[in-house]
DNA sequence: TTTAAGTAATTGATATATCAATTATATTTG
DNA sequence: CAAATATAATTGATATATCAATTACTTAAA
């Protein structure tokens, strides 16, 4: 068998990467408020600094499909970090409001995250990320434009 | 609010690189096999690679956890990819194996995965590479021993 | 050598991922 | 305008992620 186990790639490396650094975030993020998981943080953050965002637009902003999207707002709605109240010029889509409960978790949320950030990066130069993210961009269009394999 | 969006960092571009590159790898993989997932395919060339590993080793090898692991491996065995046999030398663990027609399938794979991992790595020098891996090291490591946030 | 502590796997509960089908509404086109 | 097409959101089904509790077995210690 030609084939090297994943765990010898650079791709296992990315995986693994993110996975740190997703369950980092929880983690701290679970220390200030013990019911929102960190897409639900980033969901509540991107809508507060871009009102107007609909669900679909939401979702391809987070890498998530629709039926997602749909799951999660339903939760944080739910909990009431979120309204949703219709949209009267699409009333397919709908508006999506930071609730007053939602502002205060935002408050406390925002030193974690600066904090989660700067830590995982910690000791990586700017060149380095520069460089990091070019490289990044490079598999991400080599994977987004790729052909069929058969 | 000092808080930029996710989208500005760069451990955004390494989800997003992560998951473009699992969709690219699914959607080759289907085209072969359609009743096999990216961690089913991993999982069984591992126990190919190193027969012996059990649950929580193979669980740790691809960054999931013990009732995950249980859930997959159930899965293929039920599928009829794998066989689960008791281990008399520690009875709390089982012998993994690869069925006859978990081979087959790993033959179809082979080829998919090594297109996979290239096609993905396309156009990006040996230098890139060791150089993304040394900074991916550097986040995990920020990750696994940073401290708490509180 | 019995008891205590440790470990591998499972199970239940809840959140998310993905695909396909459906619903409700908008837009385009004949 | 009416019919065809397109789009946003939802729903159902299945796979995976994560945590906590439990079970079955092993190892260490009194």
């Amino acid at each position: 068998m030609r084939l090297n186990t994943p765990i010898q790639t650079v791709l296992y490396s990315i995986e693994k990467a993110i996975k740190e650094y997703r369950r980092f975030c929880q983690m701290n993020i679970s220390q200030e408020i013990d019911d929102i998981t960190v897409d639900q943080a980033l969901v509540l953050i991107l809508i507060e600094k871009h009102p107007g965002l609909n669900q679909k637009e939401l979702a391809e902003l987070v890498f998530k499909d629709n039926a997602s999207m749909t799951r999660i707002i339903e939760l944080m709605v739910k909990k009431q970090y979120l309204d949703r109240t219709i949209n009267h010029n699409d009333r397919r889509t709908f508006n999506l409001a930071v609730t007053k409960k939602g502002n205060g978790a935002l408050k406390k949320l925002e030193p974690v995250i600066l904090y989660n950030r700067s830590k995982a990066l910690q000791g990586i130069n700017d060149d380095e990320i520069k460089q990091l993210y070019t490289t990044l961009q490079k598999i991400i269009s080599n994977c987004t434009n790729a052909d069929l394999w058969t």
